[in-house]
DNA sequence: TCATATTATGAAACCCGTTTCAAGTTGATT
DNA sequence: AATCAACTTGAAACGGGTTTCATAATATGA
């Protein structure tokens, strides 16, 4: 492959002048500036760039570590995140953790090894934090909380007021016994968004009703069997999030409950499939694309030196479709 | 950041020692390997990937390059993708293409210069064969149809059959007025399964029938409404992949038809979402996980100089769901 | 016109892990 | 004891773009 060397001995000048064409990191004659940029045209010269990454420590990478690419809200980040880097000049290093500990820290390490720029994390091992301070790269946090020293800036939402909007949507929608389906209270934002439910049932004094129920597909498939044993007279659920929302509406489909006639439910997230599904699922949208697009722009605003604003609150908002229902006699305690 | 020199002075060696001792290349006394051992044990000394990489002239990255990370097909691939490579030792890079030439011809680029191992392309831009053979990057081509220089493998499945399985299907579960919801006939693997269908329309002598429907759930939905408009008395829907197939059960939903009942649907992919939706979807099932697999595998083998097998080919099957049904007294003419 | 300031430019150092090559050491063989 | 082989080890070169620093050349001002 052709180095800056050869460019410069075919173009008679020394191969600082042509990093310094390349880069109009100074001024060079013009004469000589054309017989460079000749050179380079003719022989398609294309700087390698982990010479320059090994020089400048930093390789115009941002490393993404997500539990699974696979899972509509961790790809709409990764898209939004990808977007904003591209349009940026970064590129994304794409790891996936299966929410396995060693492999996390595999990657966070490799990353600070190949002079990553930073790391976007959404995950929430506890483990991790300890290896993502002794690394010493940026990292943003996105939808979790983790808290380290070099922690850049730390993208949320608002999960109560989100726990809140859906727990008082089903009441004001007529139900009566609402079940919320938990998700994992390692999790801040599930305990968030549970707590927003517990406030909205001591405002109209109802009773607590909940299961608990990991973010997944098959995982709700086996709840929604157990609520429809434990509570026959159920008739709104609060799924933790849009994927385990649709398999609640798979069961109660199955068994012939109706929905929302029978049964209401309300999903999480506003992944773009929510709106896709038959019903389409009313759901508690995070701004999932805001968010991406905000965790990459404050991760590279703080490599180049730019802001430094490092606490993001986005709002959530209720989008009402097909999984539940007004009705008349609305049933306001 | 704390270098290979800097351990070498410590524990009172060469580099060249340290590096022999940490990638086991040369044989090193017992007791001088110790002592670097615990040097880089108390200093937690990394060496940096970039500088080896400079060497070494790879980089163990391989780039991915789709048109999209939201679309569950691809996605399903790059989870499988990434599984291999990560479980070798090399990372991905995703790039996000839009079907933009332009981008992937960045990204192709960009790939190259930074001592990618291999690049996997999942896009099929006219103009891109010349970006990636200018690269030499090694290349698989995965569910699309290039054919460059320095392409080490092809990784396709049997779209012909997949058609084929497809119409024949709902000829078997009695439709009498198919439509064929053909994808965009610049691609090889649409034209295959084109092809399968007007093979079953002539076996079974049908008059072949079909509109043009990009692989997107939003012109499958337009795509929808105009079929039945078009052909009121349709009673089976072959639609170019499961996305697709999603709109169409919404519109039919929407306006009363029964599935199956009234009409059938057959998707093409089998993406993970196609088992969980309601009803669940008959479809054609492709081994995502199994093809994204596979072109790592091939890469990987290449870059390392083991297999060289360069042509695969991997079947399909039916998987019969909920979106058709096998009626009593089949229509077999 | 002379002295000083300014600018263009290349040699060399730098980033840091790897590898080559030659020198030094040890041990075996005769 | 002498010779040769085998092995350990470090100095130096390497990969290739960037930057510093000193020099040379030109320009400005007095």
């Amino acid at each position: 492959m052709i180095s800056i060397r050869d460019v410069a001995k075919m173009a008679g000048v020394s191969p600082s002048t042509v990093s310094r064409v390349m880069n109009g990191t100074a001024k060079v004659n013009e004469e000589k500036r054309q017989r460079v940029l000749n050179v380079i045209k003719e022989t398609g010269f294309k700087p390698n760039e982990t010479a320059r990454s090994l020089y400048k420590k930093s390789a115009r990478i941002i490393g993404v570590i997500l539990p699974n690419i696979q899972n509509p809200f961790f790809n709409g980040m990764a898209q939004a995140i990808e977007e904003e880097a591209y349009s940026r000049g970064y590129r994304l290093m794409l790891c996936n953790s299966d929410n396995n500990l060693e492999k996390e820290k595999n990657n966070i390490d490799l990353l600070s090894r190949m002079n990553a720029d930073g790391i976007i994390l959404l995950t929430n091992q506890d483990g991790i934090r300890e290896t993502i301070e002794k690394c010493k790269v940026p990292v943003v946090i996105l939808d979790r909380e983790v808290k380290a020293d070099n922690q850049v800036a730390c993208i949320r939402s608002d999960h109560y007021k989100g726990g809140r909007l859906a727990a008082e949507h089903l009441v004001r929608c007529g139900c009566r016994k609402i079940v919320n389906m938990r998700g994992d209270q390692a999790l801040s934002s599930a305990r968030d968004r549970f707590e927003g439910y517990l406030e909205i049932c001591r405002k109209y004094e109802m009773a607590p009703c909940y299961i608990d129920c990991r973010y997944s597909f098959r995982e709700g498939l086996k709840k929604t069997e157990e609520i429809l044993k434990l509570y026959p007279d159920v008739d709104g659920i609060i799924a933790g999030n849009d994927m385990v929302a649709m398999s609640v509406y798979k069961v109660l489909s199955k068994k012939g409950y109706r929905v929302p006639e029978d049964v209401q439910i309300i999903g999480y997230d506003n992944i773009s499939l929510s709106e896709l599904m038959t019903p389409e699922l009313t759901t508690i949208a995070q701004p999932i694309s805001d968010m991406g697009r905000a965790s990459a722009r404050a991760l590279i605003d703080y490599v180049e030196q730019k802001s430094n604003e490092d606490n993001y609150h986005f709002d959530v908002e209720l989008i009402q479709r097909d999984t539940t229902i007004m009705k008349e006699g609305g049933s306001r305690k």
